[in-house]
DNA sequence: AATTGTGAACCTCTTCACAGCT
DNA sequence: AGCTGTGAAGAGGTTCACAATT
């Protein structure tokens, strides 16, 4: 039993609102460290991400007492905290199916790993690129993925494969044993209860934007 | 004054998730209509997207009757309407700014010129990459950006640079009369009243997924 | 004086349930 | 009988406002 050092209140769930906050409060936190400040109010910390003070206050409330009344938070603890709470203290094995030009973004995105996100296999059905090695990951034929993401004992997959195929590698990805998934194909994807599943959809935000240009005035918020 | 053929209830305003949930549902109603599929009930179109039926009907409800009780949706007609509503039926004018692998990636995906969505100017700080042609789009220097934009007359602006050059970027846009932004950079962005903005933060899904596997049981929904 | 932590109020989104068409 | 469209109920998320603390 691992001793953590923030209390989670009750066996309250959290919101998915919530966890992408933090990854904010997280990213600014570092920031700030980098640049050695050294003390942040819920305030400053709110204005940061566009969100209200309560709204920060709400959400580390979920997890603890973090801050001094009167002086707000230290920063470097905040961020360990935080770090703690979303599991970005430890590394997780990432692999990857599907290298195109979104998955060598992602290999090439240097932040992951310093994050904790090791890509450690990626995968691949075109010949030209099975056999390379693309920022000292060996790009290998989808083959044997079950077999071999339970061997690599893989934390999270990233699906960039063609709508088509995700659901079939998403099953055999979870036949091995992954329990977290982040898909990149245009399409809903089903997954046997206690794996977690994700969608990154660019289209979806453009055609957001889409909408707002074509009904101005019609959209919450901005 | 462009006659409408769906008719917008009141004056009430459309939420973001509404508007996701549109896109997706436009997905599947693309994917019907081109495998030759007639008509789709609320519930077949609730079931490909991950939602309830209700959800579904709420949803086009904001914008007028497309159903026919007791027949189910039209597949063609639906999908004109909502094309209509997201203003899919039209083409914008996209400018990209930073050809990155995300970049890259949107250049390449056929599925954007397709819907509308057309990249007609790219600018990169990279004296490599400057002058060179990726898919048709010649590469420029980001020199004169607002100018650019504004005699391109640019709908939209994919912004793809690092965090510290981003809001600086998006300032420039903003002058060059951009109304809408999409952001991959991993940094809160201001813009002026009438700008619309979003973020596509990769690194945001990633962690939520970290969250997840450091705290099962302890996220909502899944 | 400043700022957190939090119950209560408020607001928004989702689901229910059923009347109304086809 | 089947399925949509929608008001009402329910659930969940956000903001308010203030007691507690430094």
């Amino acid at each position: 039993m691992v001793k953590r050092k923030f209390h989670r209140k009750n066996i309250q769930r959290i919101s998915d609102s919530t966890v992408q906050r933090l990854s904010k409060y997280f990213r600014t936190l570092t920031y700030m460290k980098d640049t050695g400040v050294k003390t942040v109010s819920s305030e400053t910390l709110a204005r940061h991400n566009g969100v209200t003070a309560a709204q920060v206050r709400k959400d580390l409330s979920c997890f603890g007492a973090f801050g001094r009344r009167g002086l707000g938070y230290n920063v470097s603890e905040l961020k360990g905290n935080i770090g703690e709470i979303m599991g970005l203290d430890r590394t997780w094995k990432v692999a990857l199916v599907g290298v195109g030009n979104i998955g060598r973004a992602l290999i090439d995105y240097d932040q992951f790993r310093i994050q904790g996100f090791q890509i450690t296999i990626a995968f691949d059905s075109d010949p030209a690129k099975i056999g390379k090695t693309i920022h000292g990951v060996a790009v290998r034929d989808g083959e044997n993925i079950e077999r071999d993401v339970r061997a690599e004992k893989v934390d999270i997959a990233v699906v960039a494969v063609p709508a088509p195929a995700a659901q079939s590698v998403v099953d055999r990805l979870v036949a091995g044993e992954v329990k977290a998934i982040l898909n990149f194909a245009p399409i809903n994807i089903t997954v046997p209860e206690g794996v977690f599943i994700r969608h990154e959809n660019m289209a979806i935000e453009i055609e957001g934007l889409s909408f707002s240009l074509a009904n101005p005035g019609l959209v919450r918020g901005s």
